[in-house]
DNA sequence: CCTATTTTGTACAATCATGAAGAAAAGTTC
DNA sequence: GAACTTTTCTTCATGATTGTACAAAATAGG
Protein backbone atom coordinates (compact mmCIF):
# COMPACT_ATOMS: atom_id res chain seq x y z
CA UNK A 1 0.00 0.00 0.00
CA UNK A 2 1.93 2.92 -1.03
CA UNK A 3 0.55 6.39 0.70
CA UNK A 4 2.31 9.49 -0.27
CA UNK A 5 1.42 12.21 1.32
CA UNK A 6 0.28 11.43 5.19
CA UNK A 7 -1.91 13.85 7.56
CA UNK A 8 1.34 16.07 7.93
CA UNK A 9 -0.91 18.48 10.16
CA UNK A 10 -0.59 18.60 13.74
CA UNK A 11 -1.55 20.90 16.40
CA UNK A 12 1.76 21.46 18.45
CA UNK A 13 3.42 24.02 17.25
CA UNK A 14 6.37 24.15 15.03
CA UNK A 15 7.72 21.25 12.28
CA UNK A 16 6.63 18.25 14.39
CA UNK A 17 8.63 15.44 12.63
CA UNK A 18 6.85 11.72 11.70
CA UNK A 19 6.05 10.18 15.22
CA UNK A 20 7.16 7.03 15.63
CA UNK A 21 5.18 4.13 15.13
CA UNK A 22 4.03 2.50 11.90
CA UNK A 23 2.28 5.76 9.80
CA UNK A 24 -1.42 6.04 9.22
CA UNK A 25 -2.16 4.56 5.64
CA UNK A 26 -5.04 6.68 5.45
CA UNK A 27 -5.90 10.54 4.71
CA UNK A 28 -7.89 12.30 7.67
CA UNK A 29 -9.66 14.80 5.58
CA UNK A 30 -10.51 12.62 2.56
CA UNK A 31 -11.83 10.17 5.46
CA UNK A 32 -13.71 12.33 7.30
CA UNK A 33 -14.95 14.06 4.06
CA UNK A 34 -16.79 10.65 3.09
CA UNK A 35 -18.00 10.69 7.10
CA UNK A 36 -19.57 13.72 6.50
CA UNK A 37 -21.36 12.48 3.44
CA UNK A 38 -22.73 9.81 5.51
CA UNK A 39 -23.43 11.35 7.99
CA UNK A 40 -25.29 14.10 5.82
CA UNK A 41 -27.52 11.99 3.33
CA UNK A 42 -28.72 9.73 6.24
CA UNK A 43 -28.19 10.98 9.64
CA UNK A 44 -26.30 10.46 12.79
CA UNK A 45 -28.46 7.36 14.17
CA UNK A 46 -28.66 5.39 10.85
CA UNK A 47 -25.13 5.11 10.04
CA UNK A 48 -23.72 2.24 12.29
CA UNK A 49 -19.90 2.08 13.03
CA UNK A 50 -19.47 -0.43 10.48
CA UNK A 51 -21.20 1.88 7.87
CA UNK A 52 -18.54 4.73 8.76
CA UNK A 53 -15.58 2.26 8.25
CA UNK A 54 -16.49 1.19 5.06
CA UNK A 55 -17.99 4.26 3.64
CA UNK A 56 -14.37 6.06 4.80
CA UNK A 57 -12.44 3.08 3.45
CA UNK A 58 -10.84 1.84 6.64
CA UNK A 59 -11.31 -0.94 9.02
CA UNK A 60 -13.06 -1.06 11.85
CA UNK A 61 -10.10 -1.88 13.97
CA UNK A 62 -8.33 1.70 12.25
CA UNK A 63 -11.50 3.74 13.53
CA UNK A 64 -11.48 2.51 16.76
CA UNK A 65 -7.82 3.55 17.02
CA UNK A 66 -8.23 6.83 15.38
CA UNK A 67 -11.06 7.97 16.31
CA UNK A 68 -12.71 5.79 19.15
CA UNK A 69 -16.32 6.48 18.65
CA UNK A 70 -19.34 7.73 16.28
CA UNK A 71 -19.33 10.62 18.11
CA UNK A 72 -16.05 12.17 17.75
CA UNK A 73 -16.37 11.52 13.92
CA UNK A 74 -19.49 13.05 14.17
CA UNK A 75 -18.23 16.08 15.89
CA UNK A 76 -15.32 16.07 13.26
CA UNK A 77 -17.08 16.20 10.53
CA UNK A 78 -18.62 18.70 11.35
CA UNK A 79 -15.83 21.07 11.53
CA UNK A 80 -15.54 19.89 8.11
CA UNK A 81 -19.21 21.03 7.37
CA UNK A 82 -18.95 24.36 8.73
CA UNK A 83 -16.41 25.14 6.50
CA UNK A 84 -18.01 24.65 3.37
CA UNK A 85 -21.33 26.22 4.30
CA UNK A 86 -22.57 29.24 2.30
CA UNK A 87 -23.66 31.06 5.39
CA UNK A 88 -19.55 31.53 6.58
CA UNK A 89 -18.88 34.50 4.72
CA UNK A 90 -21.30 36.30 6.84
CA UNK A 91 -18.42 35.67 9.59
CA UNK A 92 -15.77 37.36 7.91
CA UNK A 93 -18.12 41.06 7.26
CA UNK A 94 -15.91 43.59 8.56
CA UNK A 95 -16.93 46.96 9.75
CA UNK A 96 -17.41 49.58 7.47
CA UNK A 97 -17.98 46.52 4.33
CA UNK A 98 -21.63 46.65 3.21
CA UNK A 99 -23.67 44.31 4.43
CA UNK A 100 -26.53 44.32 2.66
CA UNK A 101 -25.25 42.89 -0.34
CA UNK A 102 -23.03 39.91 1.15
CA UNK A 103 -26.34 38.79 3.03
CA UNK A 104 -28.03 38.72 -0.08
CA UNK A 105 -25.05 36.92 -2.07
CA UNK A 106 -24.98 34.57 1.04
CA UNK A 107 -28.93 33.95 0.37
CA UNK A 108 -28.45 33.15 -3.40
CA UNK A 109 -25.35 30.45 -2.37
CA UNK A 110 -27.81 28.84 0.00
CA UNK A 111 -30.36 28.42 -3.05
CA UNK A 112 -28.02 27.30 -5.36
CA UNK A 113 -26.12 25.18 -3.36
CA UNK A 114 -29.35 23.38 -1.92
CA UNK A 115 -30.63 23.28 -5.33
CA UNK A 116 -27.84 21.98 -6.70
CA UNK A 117 -27.32 18.82 -4.62
CA UNK A 118 -29.13 15.83 -6.50
CA UNK A 119 -29.30 14.15 -3.02
CA UNK A 120 -31.24 17.33 -1.69
CA UNK A 121 -29.44 16.88 1.44
CA UNK A 122 -30.50 20.03 2.99
CA UNK A 123 -27.88 21.49 5.56
CA UNK A 124 -26.21 18.86 7.66
CA UNK A 125 -26.14 21.54 10.52
CA UNK A 126 -30.21 21.65 10.30
CA UNK A 127 -30.85 18.19 9.79
CA UNK A 128 -28.97 17.30 12.89
CA UNK A 129 -31.19 20.60 15.16
CA UNK A 130 -34.28 18.04 13.91
CA UNK A 131 -32.28 14.72 15.08
CA UNK A 132 -30.16 15.23 18.24
CA UNK A 133 -30.75 18.69 19.62
CA UNK A 134 -32.73 17.47 22.65
CA UNK A 135 -32.01 13.72 22.49
CA UNK A 136 -27.75 13.50 22.09
CA UNK A 137 -27.01 15.43 24.93
CA UNK A 138 -23.70 16.34 24.00
CA UNK A 139 -23.81 16.42 20.33
CA UNK A 140 -27.02 17.92 20.83
CA UNK A 141 -25.38 20.95 22.66
CA UNK A 142 -22.58 21.18 19.61
CA UNK A 143 -25.22 22.04 17.21
CA UNK A 144 -26.96 24.82 19.28
CA UNK A 145 -23.68 26.08 19.79
CA UNK A 146 -23.95 26.29 15.91
CA UNK A 147 -27.41 27.78 16.32
CA UNK A 148 -26.48 30.62 19.00
CA UNK A 149 -23.32 31.44 17.12
CA UNK A 150 -25.40 32.27 13.87
CA UNK A 151 -27.60 33.83 15.88
CA UNK A 152 -25.00 36.37 17.04
CA UNK A 153 -23.78 37.26 13.79
CA UNK A 154 -27.13 38.13 12.37
CA UNK A 155 -27.13 40.19 15.11
CA UNK A 156 -23.99 41.92 14.79
CA UNK A 157 -24.47 41.70 11.13
CA UNK A 158 -28.45 43.63 11.57
CA UNK A 159 -26.62 46.07 13.96
CA UNK A 160 -23.59 47.06 11.31
CA UNK A 161 -26.01 47.31 8.42
CA UNK A 162 -28.47 49.37 10.59
CA UNK A 163 -25.12 51.84 12.14
CA UNK A 164 -24.47 52.50 8.19
CA UNK A 165 -27.53 53.30 7.49
CA UNK A 166 -28.22 50.31 5.18
CA UNK A 167 -31.75 49.28 6.92
CA UNK A 168 -33.99 50.54 8.92
CA UNK A 169 -32.92 49.66 12.90
CA UNK A 170 -34.77 46.85 13.74
CA UNK A 171 -36.64 47.48 17.02
CA UNK A 172 -35.75 44.00 18.45
CA UNK A 173 -32.58 43.54 17.37
CA UNK A 174 -32.08 40.01 18.96
CA UNK A 175 -35.44 38.70 18.18
CA UNK A 176 -34.48 39.82 14.02
CA UNK A 177 -31.38 38.30 14.02
CA UNK A 178 -33.29 35.65 15.39
CA UNK A 179 -35.79 35.24 12.53
CA UNK A 180 -33.24 35.18 10.09
CA UNK A 181 -31.93 32.38 11.60
CA UNK A 182 -34.88 30.40 11.63
CA UNK A 183 -35.65 31.78 8.13
CA UNK A 184 -32.82 30.08 6.89
CA UNK A 185 -33.09 26.94 8.93
CA UNK A 186 -36.29 26.84 7.16
CA UNK A 187 -35.27 27.58 3.40
CA UNK A 188 -32.26 24.47 3.92
CA UNK A 189 -35.28 22.50 5.34
CA UNK A 190 -37.51 23.30 2.52
CA UNK A 191 -34.95 23.10 -0.14
CA UNK A 192 -35.40 19.17 0.43
CA UNK A 193 -38.99 19.68 -0.87
CA UNK A 194 -38.80 22.85 -3.46
CA UNK A 195 -35.92 22.00 -5.80
CA UNK A 196 -35.76 24.91 -8.02
CA UNK A 197 -33.38 27.44 -7.44
CA UNK A 198 -35.57 30.37 -9.03
CA UNK A 199 -38.40 29.38 -6.59
CA UNK A 200 -36.06 28.92 -3.39
CA UNK A 201 -34.54 32.26 -4.33
CA UNK A 202 -38.13 33.72 -4.75
CA UNK A 203 -38.81 33.03 -1.56
CA UNK A 204 -35.77 34.16 -0.10
CA UNK A 205 -36.35 37.65 -1.70
CA UNK A 206 -40.04 37.99 -0.23
CA UNK A 207 -38.00 37.71 3.18
CA UNK A 208 -35.20 40.18 2.50
CA UNK A 209 -37.36 42.93 1.15
CA UNK A 210 -39.43 42.68 4.00
CA UNK A 211 -36.91 42.86 6.03
CA UNK A 212 -35.40 46.02 4.25
CA UNK A 213 -32.36 43.88 2.06
CA UNK A 214 -33.78 44.54 -1.16
CA UNK A 215 -31.90 45.00 -4.24
CA UNK A 216 -30.70 48.21 -4.60
CA UNK B 1 -57.28 -10.19 30.27
CA UNK B 2 -60.46 -7.70 30.20
CA UNK B 3 -60.66 -5.37 27.49
CA UNK B 4 -63.70 -2.93 27.52
CA UNK B 5 -64.18 -0.69 24.38
CA UNK B 6 -62.16 -2.21 21.18
CA UNK B 7 -61.43 -0.24 18.29
CA UNK B 8 -65.04 -0.31 17.13
CA UNK B 9 -63.64 1.80 14.28
CA UNK B 10 -63.82 0.79 10.87
CA UNK B 11 -64.11 2.06 7.65
CA UNK B 12 -66.84 0.06 6.09
CA UNK B 13 -69.67 1.52 6.21
CA UNK B 14 -72.25 1.06 8.31
CA UNK B 15 -72.56 -0.72 11.70
CA UNK B 16 -69.67 -3.80 11.25
CA UNK B 17 -70.67 -6.64 13.85
CA UNK B 18 -67.20 -8.16 15.51
CA UNK B 19 -65.19 -9.86 12.76
CA UNK B 20 -64.65 -14.02 12.81
CA UNK B 21 -61.23 -14.47 14.85
CA UNK B 22 -59.46 -13.69 18.33
CA UNK B 23 -60.11 -9.45 18.85
CA UNK B 24 -57.85 -7.21 18.96
CA UNK B 25 -56.30 -6.93 22.35
CA UNK B 26 -54.79 -3.77 22.42
CA UNK B 27 -55.95 0.28 22.17
CA UNK B 28 -54.93 0.81 18.25
CA UNK B 29 -55.02 4.50 18.87
CA UNK B 30 -53.45 4.46 22.18
CA UNK B 31 -50.92 2.11 20.24
CA UNK B 32 -50.14 4.60 17.86
CA UNK B 33 -50.16 7.53 20.15
CA UNK B 34 -47.28 5.98 21.70
CA UNK B 35 -45.52 4.89 18.35
CA UNK B 36 -45.79 8.56 17.82
CA UNK B 37 -44.07 9.92 20.49
CA UNK B 38 -41.19 7.07 20.16
CA UNK B 39 -40.43 8.65 16.32
CA UNK B 40 -41.06 12.20 17.79
CA UNK B 41 -38.17 11.78 19.71
CA UNK B 42 -35.40 9.83 18.36
CA UNK B 43 -36.93 9.85 14.57
CA UNK B 44 -37.52 6.78 12.13
CA UNK B 45 -34.72 5.25 11.79
CA UNK B 46 -33.35 5.41 15.58
CA UNK B 47 -37.00 3.31 16.39
CA UNK B 48 -36.56 -0.53 15.65
CA UNK B 49 -39.39 -2.73 15.48
CA UNK B 50 -38.48 -4.07 19.47
CA UNK B 51 -38.12 -0.77 20.23
CA UNK B 52 -42.10 -0.02 19.18
CA UNK B 53 -43.16 -3.06 20.03
CA UNK B 54 -42.25 -2.25 23.25
CA UNK B 55 -43.25 0.99 23.22
CA UNK B 56 -46.76 0.21 22.31
CA UNK B 57 -47.07 -2.48 24.75
CA UNK B 58 -47.21 -5.47 22.28
CA UNK B 59 -45.49 -8.39 21.54
CA UNK B 60 -43.92 -8.14 18.21
CA UNK B 61 -46.21 -11.02 16.67
CA UNK B 62 -48.49 -8.38 16.91
CA UNK B 63 -47.10 -5.99 15.16
CA UNK B 64 -46.34 -7.41 12.12
CA UNK B 65 -49.72 -8.97 12.81
CA UNK B 66 -51.72 -5.45 12.46
CA UNK B 67 -48.99 -3.35 11.19
CA UNK B 68 -46.55 -5.40 8.86
CA UNK B 69 -43.94 -2.81 8.80
CA UNK B 70 -42.31 0.36 10.31
CA UNK B 71 -43.02 2.73 7.55
CA UNK B 72 -46.80 1.89 7.79
CA UNK B 73 -47.03 2.36 12.06
CA UNK B 74 -44.93 5.17 10.69
CA UNK B 75 -47.23 6.87 8.23
CA UNK B 76 -50.05 6.06 10.53
CA UNK B 77 -48.77 8.17 13.08
CA UNK B 78 -48.11 10.75 10.79
CA UNK B 79 -52.01 11.18 10.34
CA UNK B 80 -52.30 11.17 14.35
CA UNK B 81 -49.54 14.02 14.44
CA UNK B 82 -51.49 15.94 11.78
CA UNK B 83 -54.89 16.18 13.44
CA UNK B 84 -53.35 17.26 16.89
CA UNK B 85 -50.92 20.00 15.37
CA UNK B 86 -51.54 24.02 15.65
CA UNK B 87 -51.18 24.79 12.12
CA UNK B 88 -54.57 22.53 11.14
CA UNK B 89 -56.32 25.23 12.55
CA UNK B 90 -55.17 27.45 9.36
CA UNK B 91 -56.97 24.75 6.97
CA UNK B 92 -60.58 25.86 9.08
CA UNK B 93 -60.82 29.23 7.61
CA UNK B 94 -63.75 29.82 5.72
CA UNK B 95 -64.34 32.94 3.16
CA UNK B 96 -65.39 35.95 4.81
CA UNK B 97 -63.46 34.88 7.79
CA UNK B 98 -60.98 37.34 9.16
CA UNK B 99 -57.39 35.89 8.76
CA UNK B 100 -54.75 37.95 10.48
CA UNK B 101 -55.76 37.03 13.88
CA UNK B 102 -56.21 33.62 13.25
CA UNK B 103 -52.66 33.01 11.34
CA UNK B 104 -51.87 35.36 14.53
CA UNK B 105 -53.13 32.96 16.74
CA UNK B 106 -51.50 30.08 14.98
CA UNK B 107 -48.25 30.94 15.40
CA UNK B 108 -48.21 31.88 19.28
CA UNK B 109 -49.86 28.32 19.57
CA UNK B 110 -47.01 26.75 18.06
CA UNK B 111 -44.10 28.85 20.45
CA UNK B 112 -46.12 28.06 23.42
CA UNK B 113 -46.50 24.12 22.66
CA UNK B 114 -42.88 23.73 21.23
CA UNK B 115 -41.19 25.84 24.31
CA UNK B 116 -44.04 23.58 26.80
CA UNK B 117 -42.64 20.27 25.66
CA UNK B 118 -40.04 19.40 28.31
CA UNK B 119 -38.44 17.19 25.89
CA UNK B 120 -38.13 19.83 23.03
CA UNK B 121 -38.95 17.41 20.32
CA UNK B 122 -39.78 20.46 17.57
CA UNK B 123 -42.26 19.25 15.03
CA UNK B 124 -42.43 16.01 13.87
CA UNK B 125 -43.07 16.85 10.42
CA UNK B 126 -40.19 19.43 9.92
CA UNK B 127 -38.00 16.85 11.67
CA UNK B 128 -39.07 14.37 9.45
CA UNK B 129 -38.06 16.34 6.64
CA UNK B 130 -34.44 16.55 7.41
CA UNK B 131 -34.48 13.11 7.67
CA UNK B 132 -36.07 11.32 5.33
CA UNK B 133 -37.04 13.39 2.09
CA UNK B 134 -34.69 12.08 -0.60
CA UNK B 135 -33.38 9.80 1.59
CA UNK B 136 -36.81 6.96 2.13
CA UNK B 137 -38.77 7.05 -1.28
CA UNK B 138 -41.96 6.66 -0.49
CA UNK B 139 -42.08 8.23 3.53
CA UNK B 140 -40.14 11.31 1.77
CA UNK B 141 -43.18 11.70 -0.66
CA UNK B 142 -45.74 11.56 2.35
CA UNK B 143 -43.71 14.47 4.20
CA UNK B 144 -43.22 16.41 1.51
CA UNK B 145 -46.94 16.28 0.64
CA UNK B 146 -47.63 17.73 3.68
CA UNK B 147 -45.05 20.83 2.90
CA UNK B 148 -46.57 21.17 -0.32
CA UNK B 149 -50.12 21.15 1.32
CA UNK B 150 -49.33 23.28 3.64
CA UNK B 151 -48.08 25.47 1.33
CA UNK B 152 -51.32 25.37 -0.02
CA UNK B 153 -53.21 26.44 2.59
CA UNK B 154 -51.09 29.83 3.29
CA UNK B 155 -51.14 30.90 -0.83
CA UNK B 156 -55.04 30.41 0.04
CA UNK B 157 -55.11 32.73 3.02
CA UNK B 158 -52.61 35.00 1.69
CA UNK B 159 -55.06 35.85 -1.20
CA UNK B 160 -58.10 35.42 0.81
CA UNK B 161 -56.46 38.59 3.62
CA UNK B 162 -55.04 40.34 0.64
CA UNK B 163 -59.41 40.50 -1.10
CA UNK B 164 -60.40 41.02 2.37
CA UNK B 165 -58.36 44.22 2.74
CA UNK B 166 -56.46 42.68 5.64
CA UNK B 167 -52.96 43.00 4.20
CA UNK B 168 -51.31 44.63 0.88
CA UNK B 169 -51.19 41.82 -1.79
CA UNK B 170 -47.92 40.61 -1.96
CA UNK B 171 -46.40 40.62 -5.45
CA UNK B 172 -45.49 36.60 -5.48
CA UNK B 173 -48.32 34.86 -3.68
CA UNK B 174 -46.62 31.13 -4.16
CA UNK B 175 -43.41 32.72 -2.96
CA UNK B 176 -44.70 34.45 -0.10
CA UNK B 177 -46.91 31.57 1.19
CA UNK B 178 -43.77 29.39 0.81
CA UNK B 179 -41.78 31.60 2.53
CA UNK B 180 -44.40 31.41 5.73
CA UNK B 181 -43.58 27.73 5.03
CA UNK B 182 -39.95 27.70 5.43
CA UNK B 183 -40.24 30.20 8.23
CA UNK B 184 -42.82 27.96 10.44
CA UNK B 185 -40.00 25.53 9.76
CA UNK B 186 -37.56 27.22 11.12
CA UNK B 187 -39.36 28.20 14.05
CA UNK B 188 -40.11 24.73 14.92
CA UNK B 189 -36.49 23.84 14.60
CA UNK B 190 -35.45 26.73 16.53
CA UNK B 191 -37.71 26.21 19.31
CA UNK B 192 -35.32 22.88 20.17
CA UNK B 193 -32.45 25.40 21.12
CA UNK B 194 -34.74 28.67 21.85
CA UNK B 195 -36.81 27.16 25.04
CA UNK B 196 -38.89 30.41 26.40
CA UNK B 197 -42.47 31.01 24.90
CA UNK B 198 -41.66 34.47 24.94
CA UNK B 199 -38.36 34.76 22.90
CA UNK B 200 -40.16 32.48 20.44
CA UNK B 201 -42.87 34.85 20.33
CA UNK B 202 -41.00 37.72 19.41
CA UNK B 203 -39.08 36.44 16.58
CA UNK B 204 -42.32 35.33 14.97
CA UNK B 205 -43.79 38.81 15.46
CA UNK B 206 -41.11 41.05 13.89
CA UNK B 207 -41.75 37.94 10.73
CA UNK B 208 -45.54 38.95 10.57
CA UNK B 209 -45.03 42.58 11.39
CA UNK B 210 -42.86 42.34 8.45
CA UNK B 211 -45.44 40.37 6.55
CA UNK B 212 -48.40 43.19 7.29
CA UNK B 213 -49.69 40.12 9.71
CA UNK B 214 -48.68 43.37 13.00
CA UNK B 215 -51.29 42.96 15.40
CA UNK B 216 -54.50 45.41 15.16
C1' DC C 1 -69.70 -29.04 20.98
C1' DC C 2 -67.15 -28.56 16.80
C1' DT C 3 -65.08 -25.89 13.16
C1' DA C 4 -63.25 -21.78 11.17
C1' DT C 5 -60.78 -17.57 11.91
C1' DT C 6 -57.81 -14.36 13.87
C1' DT C 7 -54.75 -12.74 17.52
C1' DT C 8 -51.26 -13.74 20.84
C1' DG C 9 -47.15 -15.95 22.87
C1' DT C 10 -42.91 -18.37 22.25
C1' DA C 11 -39.19 -20.29 19.94
C1' DC C 12 -35.80 -20.39 16.30
C1' DA C 13 -32.31 -19.34 12.77
C1' DA C 14 -29.96 -15.80 10.30
C1' DT C 15 -27.89 -11.58 10.10
C1' DC C 16 -25.55 -7.75 11.78
C1' DA C 17 -23.19 -4.48 15.06
C1' DT C 18 -20.10 -4.11 18.71
C1' DG C 19 -15.93 -3.96 21.26
C1' DA C 20 -11.94 -6.34 22.54
C1' DA C 21 -7.78 -9.19 21.94
C1' DG C 22 -3.77 -10.52 19.64
C1' DA C 23 -0.73 -11.22 15.62
C1' DA C 24 1.40 -9.04 11.73
C1' DA C 25 3.19 -4.94 9.46
C1' DA C 26 5.64 -0.59 9.02
C1' DG C 27 7.96 2.65 10.63
C1' DT C 28 11.71 5.22 14.25
C1' DT C 29 15.69 5.30 17.31
C1' DC C 30 19.79 3.60 19.05
C1' DG D 1 20.10 -5.20 13.27
C1' DA D 2 17.56 -5.00 17.85
C1' DA D 3 14.18 -2.71 20.56
C1' DC D 4 10.24 0.07 20.56
C1' DT D 5 5.97 2.15 19.03
C1' DT D 6 1.88 2.57 16.52
C1' DT D 7 -1.24 1.09 12.88
C1' DT D 8 -3.53 -2.50 10.39
C1' DC D 9 -5.54 -7.07 9.88
C1' DT D 10 -7.96 -11.01 11.62
C1' DT D 11 -10.61 -13.40 14.82
C1' DC D 12 -13.77 -14.05 18.51
C1' DA D 13 -17.62 -13.67 21.82
C1' DT D 14 -21.61 -11.19 22.88
C1' DG D 15 -25.84 -9.12 22.22
C1' DA D 16 -29.53 -7.03 19.44
C1' DT D 17 -32.75 -7.18 15.49
C1' DT D 18 -35.26 -9.43 12.21
C1' DG D 19 -38.52 -12.36 10.00
C1' DT D 20 -40.72 -16.68 10.27
C1' DA D 21 -43.02 -20.66 12.11
C1' DC D 22 -46.11 -22.82 15.06
C1' DA D 23 -48.80 -23.73 19.10
C1' DA D 24 -52.14 -21.69 22.24
C1' DA D 25 -55.97 -18.65 23.10
C1' DA D 26 -60.27 -16.23 22.10
C1' DT D 27 -64.23 -15.49 19.57
C1' DA D 28 -68.15 -16.43 15.85
C1' DG D 29 -71.16 -19.51 13.47
C1' DG D 30 -73.38 -23.66 12.87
Amino acid sequence: MREGAGAMARTTGTESKRPPGRPVEFDRDVALRAAMNKFWKHGFEAVSISDLAEAMAIKRSSFYNSFGDRETVFRATLEVYRQGVPDAALAEIRPGQAVVPVVRKVFRDICRVRAADPEARGCLIVNSIGELVGVNAELGEDIADCVRGGAKVYERLLRQAAEQGEIEPPKDLRATARAFVAFVSGVNTISKVVRSERELWKLCETFLERYGFGAA
